[in-house]
DNA sequence: ATTCCATATCCATCACCATCGATATCGAAG
DNA sequence: CTTCGATATCGATGGTGATGGATATGGAAT
């Protein structure tokens, strides 16, 4: 799963949607979204992206599927919303796995 | 460089590259090695992946342009080491980022 | 100078993916 | 039921990247 979520945000699209929708709702159809919500619309999306519809489909799908947001009809709008929880466990696991360890006896397999 | 970084973990070898020397040192040039210094050469990244050595050398090019690892010969070996800056610079940006705000006032293009 | 070892580069191949036009779906009105 | 608006899916295309064989480089030792 943190792979899929390294490769969904190792996108200049996908990293800037989430980095938009963290700023704050800016939507269309604000009626259906509090503010606090941080969501947005399919067709928000392709007006700030200038993209093309059926690429933000698939850039969203992309994005849900990786756990990063997820998607919920309102009225004629399928909203998108972030995660903030997989955005914390990316945020752990990369430094549990990643960070080196200079800890000698942790450290199963010991070189030579 | 973000985006460089994500790109260069969502790879599966590469990720398991880094997530290997993050555990500690284990080369067979050791001697040249310190245990605390996390690093490796390319012919044990070899031995571990199962990978070409063209291959490896590849990944390990795209992990220092990154910024991920640093390289450095040492005797017959160039050794490789990761750089936790790097991972450092990689986790604070991609909370300050990504991570969901909901404050009113740091939304500077308010909806609606 | 030659040989050997470790690694980098070159080059070709294959697979995956971002993109978008066309079309399908789906719900809400009218 | 038909229409319309919003989004999802399909299919094709172009581009990027992972992979590895062949080869070049570069250093150390004989």
């Amino acid at each position: 799963m943190v792979l899929a979520m390294l490769h969904a945000l190792a996108d200049k699209t996908r990293f800037t949607i989430l980095q938009w929708m963290a700023k704050g709702a800016i939507a269309t159809c604000c009626d259906r979204i509090a503010a606090f919500e941080n969501g947005c619309c399919v067709a928000d999306v392709v007006a700030v992206t200038g993209l093309a519809q059926p690429t933000v489909s698939h850039h969203l799908k992309v994005l849900e599927k990786a756990g990063l947001v997820h998607k919920e009809p309102r009225g004629p709008w399928t909203c998108y919303f972030p995660n903030p929880q997989a955005i914390d466990a990316l945020l752990t696991t990369l430094r549990a796995e990643l960070y080196p360890k200079n800890d000698a006896e942790s450290n199963g397999s010991s070189c030579c």
